[in-house]
DNA sequence: TTCGTTGCAAAAGGTTTGCATACCA
DNA sequence: TGGTATGCAAACCTTTTGCAACGAA
């Protein structure tokens, strides 16, 4: 699915970071996997099934990856409705905006010119200086609001 | 500035949220009040501040006044940078966005018609359900951006 | 060797909850 | 009186930090 396997692209990623850690790797490999698979997920998640995999990496070591990792520019932070911090490997370096299903998690970009826009317009009338905008889409996905359950 | 005073309003919106408390005015009013002078507060300043003003109220009952009030519609909520919760008291019952300044914290509502066409566009042609859409502009208002701080 | 990184556990910060008491209706 | 709201403190959760041991360059 993917043009290089994810072992080298994680490692090429951590290159980024600083010195190269086997740990640092390992956290890269599975961000990469699971935005392949599901999009955003929360460091603990993220932990945990790093456990399962038999690749004890301490959750220290996940927060501060990621960090840097976000910090870098590399991943994209947002806050679910919890608080939680969940994040997401970006291959590329564009602004992206996503849409994100709040029963599976899967995430899908969305087109967001317009909206892009309009926050460029609201930045040069509002005499604000710095603006930065968050945007944020959560809904139901065709899989899960079709299938089980049937609330609301 | 406002046509009826605090103290009346208060009491009617606290009958809202079922049985009236005395504790629930206070938070209310001071919510309110909070709402024309800075914009949004977190539960744990309103709670300090109405320590300091000799109306003490448990940090539990400004949660849960906050909560239901948010619940029922009454409060915006949004998480800082920090990941805190900060609740705006919403007179109005409209669907609104806010730029929010921060250094100082002052925030100023900002027509988001396009957004909001927008949002209901992707709504519409994503296939999810029940979508719903956060947006927050931050940035440094004229007064904190031309006063003291040159940096950038 | 050097210095950044790891891992553990403890701290921190915000929010929620259990339970006895107080009080509105 | 009956039942809901309060307040305190402890529990909870996620995230950060101190520090000794480790390992990449």
């Amino acid at each position: 699915m993917n043009s290089r396997p994810r072992v080298a692209l994680a490692t090429e990623e951590v290159s980024l970071l600083g010195r190269f850690t086997q740990q640092r790797a390992i956290v890269l490999e599975a961000l990469i996997e699971a935005e392949e698979t599901e999009g955003f997920v929360s460091a603990r998640s993220l932990h945990t099934r790093l456990l399962a995999a038999h690749a004890p990496v301490g959750l220290s070591t996940v927060y501060r990856t990621l960090s840097a990792l976000a910090e870098a520019g590399r991943a994209d932070v947002i806050r679910d409705m919890h608080g939680e911090r969940l994040f997401r490997y970006r291959p590329g370096s564009d602004h992206r905006h996503y849409l994100i299903c709040t029963e599976c998690g899967v995430s899908m970009p969305v087109d967001s010119d317009s909206v892009e826009t309009w926050a460029a317009d609201v930045a040069r009338t509002s005499g604000f200086a710095d603006v930065r905008h968050t945007v944020e889409l959560t809904g139901v996905c065709p899989d899960c609001g079709t299938s089980g359950d049937g609330s609301s």
